[in-house]
Formats: structure tokens, C-alpha cells, sequence
DNA sequence: ATTATAATTAGAATAATTCTAAAAACAGAG
DNA sequence: CTCTGTTTTTAGAATTATTCTAATTATAAT
């Protein structure tokens, strides 16, 4: 693993923010004033590929990416903020209704936030 | 409802496949050649904001319209071929667990399709 | 130290989508 | 009908997110 992975990864672990690859570009360039935008989504496409991180695409803006520790989304309709939740029952069902064929799923639960709620 | 978007409208209601803006425009132009491709993303994104169609955010492709009748959706991690599934019995104690606050979700489902699991 | 390999950089290139301003189509009032 | 205002469509430039390419730098192995 390379110097910048490393970081970006610990980055992204250590956050519950979900940055898009810009965010995490100004994030990393805190501590390592050289490094290149190219360079961080050189690493975040290692990085998923590899497994140890997650890629939320996202309606409407760039991608975000997440810890891989399971859990679901609550994404506001209208800011587009993201929020971490765990739907963990029904998951669990799913899971095991999908059985072996299944990599991985991804389901966002899109809501109004507080913010936006109150604005209406 | 102006005249594209009438059409696009049913070209999305009667197909299963999961078009992109792109290939919208492809069917559209067999009938109305003189059709232009930002005509077909206007079109769209008005239809997305009346509630009337959907919009399918994809991994590393372009983003897909989809029909409203509520469905989910299985994706090839591979390829990136989109077909319809329908988890109703989980989905079901999702809403009601899910409540009012709710908009919408969106559960997809990540598997190797046929094709690509033999190329293996 | 020398060479091979891999990582990073800079910046051009691409893809998807949006924006802007002009042209065309349409709709209603006279 | 014809004029006028509004909406839709068009053409193409602009923007955003992302990838690619080639050169440069860093790292590791001999």
C-alpha cells in the first residue's frame, strides 16, 4: 500500500463525513501540500477495488466514498446531505434471501433532513 | 406535457430496458429525427421533477431512467447490465418501518450476471 | 551506485450534463 | 387569421467529474 492510499484510507475511516474525491483532495492536501487531485482518485480506484473502501454514487453530484463497515444511507432529497443508518433487521433478511450469488448491495433511503424540513 | 416529453414519457413506460439519456435520444430520433440531445435531457430532468419518471444513479455509467412502478433493481458488478427484481416482501417492512419521513429508496442489488459469471 | 518497477505529477482529453441565447412553435386576444 | 407573448426546442459553448498519457520522481532490489 502506498504512502498516499494509506492516508487517504485512515481518512476516510477516521471520518463519518462522506467526502467526494475533491473534499478528500483538500482534506489530505492539509498534511501533504504536493499532492494532486489525479493522485487521490488514482488511489480511491485502487482502494475500491481492492475492497477497503466503498463508492456511493450520488444523485446529482460527484461520488462519495464510505468506510466499508455495513451499514445503509439516509440521503436528503433536497441538500443532498448524507447520514449513516443502519436498517440492520431488514438487512439481515436480505442478506440471507440473497444468499451466494450476491457481491454487495446498496440501498439509500432518501428523506427530507431537519434543515430542509424547517426551510419548507 | 409538451410533445417530447409525451414521447419520452412512453418510451420509458414501455420499455424494460434501463436507458440512458443517450440512447433515449437513439429511440427518440427513429420517429422525431430532428430531435437534439439537450432537448432529451431538458425532457428529463423535467419528468424526474414532476415525480413522473425515475433516475437510476449508476456506478461509472450514465445515469438511467426508469419507470415509477415501484421495483428494485439488480446490477452486474461486471458489466453493468440493469434488470428488474422485486424484494417485496422485504421492501414492504421497509416502508412501514420507514414511516411518513420517507421519500423514496433505492435498493440495488450488486451480483455477476450469467454472461459474465461463465467468462470466469 | 545502478537499474527496474511503481507511484506521482501535470495537464490534456473525455464523458456526461448543464447553460445560454437565439430560433421556432404554440396559444390566446383582438 | 394575424399579432404578440410565452414556452419549447435548438445549437453549441461551458462546466463538472473523471480518466488518460507521458514525463518525472520515488522506492526497492541487485
Amino acid at each position: 500500500m502506498t504512502k498516499y492510499a494509506k492516508i487517504i484510507l485512515e481518512l476516510i475511516n477516521q471520518s463519518d463525513r462522506h467526502m467526494t474525491a475533491e473534499q478528500l483532495f483538500f482534506e489530505l492536501k492539509k498534511t501533504e501540500p504536493k499532492v494532486v487531485l489525479a493522485t487521490v482518485y488514482n488511489n480511491l480506484n485502487t482502494l475500491c477495488q481492492e475492497g477497503l473502501i466503498r463508492r456511493l454514487s450520488m444523485e446529482g453530484s460527484a461520488d462519495r466514498f464510505d468506510k466499508l463497515k455495513k451499514h445503509d444511507h439516509l440521503v436528503c432529497k433536497k441538500c443532498g446531505a448524507v447520514s449513516d443508518q443502519s436498517f440492520e433487521d431488514l438487512t439481515k433478511d436480505l442478506e440471507k434471501q440473497l444468499g451466494e450469488a450476491i457481491v454487495s448491495y446498496d440501498l439509500k433511503v432518501y428523506y427530507l433532513c431537519p434543515e430542509c424540513r424547517e426551510e419548507r
